[in-house]
DNA sequence: GGTTGCTCAACCTGCCTTGTAATCAAGGC
């Protein structure tokens, strides 16, 4: 995302929020809300803009592009500054406790002045919140469990994490009693890169041995709220997981209205209201004789509504609409389509398992191809040689061909690469003669990431001229929740690519998938070239490469943008840079 | 406050589920 552009997110959301707590107009606070996503979205950067160019963004009229332009003027809102001289920043915080919303913030903050979660919880010791009207003994309970909730998890957890978790709940309770169908939905089933709650969606005619088997799960730590429709949980692990269940001739509908996102549901609503329709996740139906049309399965739903079913990794409202009524939505990559892994690890570096287990390992999974990257010498806890680099290469080349593609012949070939480390000058580990050497080379930013952006991007863009460089490993080097990406412009890393023929990685780990998919979506605009990579450091870790497909989608890619979809021949075409301007190389 | 259909007004997805005490707030997609 671009930096102003997530600058003035911020700020529209917070007077959103503002508005809220303020007890303003709801539609108004909506319409903030709305803003602010649509400028946190938009590709161009908005401190470019002016009030014109500002109000061609979806959302965005007169009275907020008049305030965006004033931000970039001088610095600040004064209709934010006034809500901000009335609320102390301290109140907003307090909505982000779970049962606290902005209406309760307000109160305690007019009432006992109450600014900070500090404040808050001392209060509750103090009891000097039985007095106030709404709020009683169970009320503090809940703030005090909000609070510790709060500062434990920090609430959001990786996709991984929530992806086994939710894969073992649907095996559990498909095997109970009245169970028709099971799955989950939610950001999940879209494949956002962390997820705040889990959603499962079971079809079933009765309901309550579905929510008997659900309490009574070994990992659940706390029943939040049980009833017949719906049940929410705690894991031992603090994970929040709601289950619903829907009569079985409702299951499309329901899974289509809990995947979600939001943004895409209030689309296709209009959708059905322009159609004089009505949808919810009961069903669609006629809005005059309340009938019901369909519900039973998505396909019918959307069908309905004009549209071809779309994928639930398009559905965020970034356009998937409107592709789908013109029926021009992209053929998505599969996890099927890729033909190989083109950023790996062994144990002569950092991974943990040695080559040939790496190497079975990846030819179980049916590639036709595998690359071997391990880190060049400049990593200096890596303890790479050239000798040592050399002699894997030669045991590369004795294994290659010596796995079969499922039994068949023709075994999946091997090729021989390293994970280069870009320096901060956006120099490589090894000199061009040395580079000659491999099939591939990935290069990375692994340090030095507090440099200025304008060091930042040429590092980067240097490393796209190499002619030897032919992936950039996690271009943004974030790690999700731990570490921000770096500060480099993109657009111009984009440019970069393009015109040498260097593909960005869509790093698989859970931790990074990186590039990110809304900056897939601009990176493609420039006709950059991706490889959807696991960067295993152990056999298990290839099997990430589903998160990297997941991403990849949510980019809007197809298999043609992916090089590791290709076949061999087309793939070492790539690799060698040709019909580039760096295209200098063998 | 923005958008839509049509010049100013109507509409905004819109309803469900749950818990708690307050006759409503919060949270969900």
């Amino acid at each position: 995302m671009v930096r102003s552009n997530e600058e003035v997110a911020a700020l529209l959301a917070e007077y959103a929020d503002l508005i809220s707590i303020t007890g303003g107009e709801a539609y108004k606070a909506r319409v903030y809300e709305k803003a602010a996503r649509a400028i946190g979205g938009h590709h161009a950067d908005v401190a470019t803009l002016d009030v014109k160019g500002l109000q061609e963004i979806p959302g965005v009229g007169k009275s907020i592009a008049e305030k965006v332009t004033e931000y970039f003027r001088n610095g600040s809102v004064s209709a934010v500054e006034e809500l901000r001289a009335k609320i102390p920043a301290g109140v907003r915080r307090l909505t982000a406790i779970p049962t606290l919303g902005p209406k309760k913030a307000h109160t305690l903050y007019e009432e006992l002045g109450i600014s900070s979660v500090d404040e808050l919880v001392e209060a509750v010791h103090a009891e000097k919140l039985r007095d106030l009207k709404g709020f009683g003994p169970r009320t503090e309970e809940k703030i005090l469990h909000g609070v510790e909730l709060l500062q434990s998890a920090g609430g959001r957890v990786l996709l991984d994490v929530a992806m086994d978790l939710a894969e073992d709940l649907v095996a559990q309770l498909s095997g109970a009693t009245g169970c028709r169908r099971c799955t989950y939905a939610g950001s999940l089933r879209r494949v956002r890169e962390t997820i705040g709650d889990i959603d499962v969606l079971v079809a079933a005619r009765k309901s309550a041995p579905l929510m008997r088997a659900f309490t009574e799960l070994p990992y659940v730590s706390e029943v939040v709220a049980q009833g017949t429709a719906k049940t929410s949980v705690r894991t031992t692990k603090g994970l929040a997981v709601d289950l619903r269940v829907v009569s079985p001739d409702a299951w499309g509908a329901a899974l289509q209205y809990f995947t979600g996102s939001k943004a895409h549901n209030i689309r296709t609503r209009e959708l059905a209201v322009r159609q004089g329709l009505k949808l919810s996740e009961y069903g669609l139906f006629d809005a005059e004789s309340g009938k019901k049309i369909v519900s039973e399965t998505e396909e019918e739903v959307y069908a309905r509504l004009g549209l071809p079913w779309i994928p639930p990794t398009l559905r965020e409202d970034r356009g998937e609409i409107e592709a789908g009524l013109r029926d021009e939505l992209p053929g998505l990559i599969q996890e099927s389509d890729l033909r190989g892994d083109l950023h790996t690890h062994t144990d002569l570096t950092d991974g943990l398992a040695p080559l040939e287990e790496m190497v079975a390992a990846a030819a179980e999974r049916g590639y036709a191809y595998y690359a071997v990257t391990d880190h060049g010498p400049n990593l200096y806890m890596q303890q790479m040689t050239d000798e040592r680099m050399l002699a894997q290469r030669e045991q590369v080349r004795k294994l290659d061909g010596a796995y079969g593609k499922h039994g068949r012949r023709g075994g999946m070939r091997l090729l021989h690469g390293a994970e280069l480390n870009i320096d901060p000058d956006g120099d490589v580990d090894w000199p061009q003669d040395f580079l000659a050497g491999f099939d591939l080379c990935v290069a990375s930013v692994h340090s030095h990431f507090n440099q200025t952006r304008e060091q930042l991007t040429r590092r980067i863009v240097r490393a796209c001229e190499n002619p030897f460089v032919n992936i950039i490993g996690h271009p943004t080097a974030r790690i999700i929740g731990k570490r921000p990406g770096i500060d480099v412009d993109l657009d111009e890393v984009f440019a970069a690519c393009a015109r040498t023929g260097t593909a960005l990685e869509v790093n698989a780990h859970a931790d990074r998938l990186d590039l990110r998919d809304e900056d897939i979506l601009r990176a493609r605009r420039h006709g950059v070239k991706f490889a959807v990579d696991s960067d295993a450091h152990s056999v298990l870790h290839l099997a990430n490469v589903r998160y990297g497909v997941g991403t990849a989608q949510r980019g809007w890619l197809n298999k043609n943008d992916v090089i590791n979809t290709w076949t061999e021949a087309r793939l070492r075409r790539f690799l060698r840079k040709e019909g580039t301007d760096r295209g200098t190389r063998s």
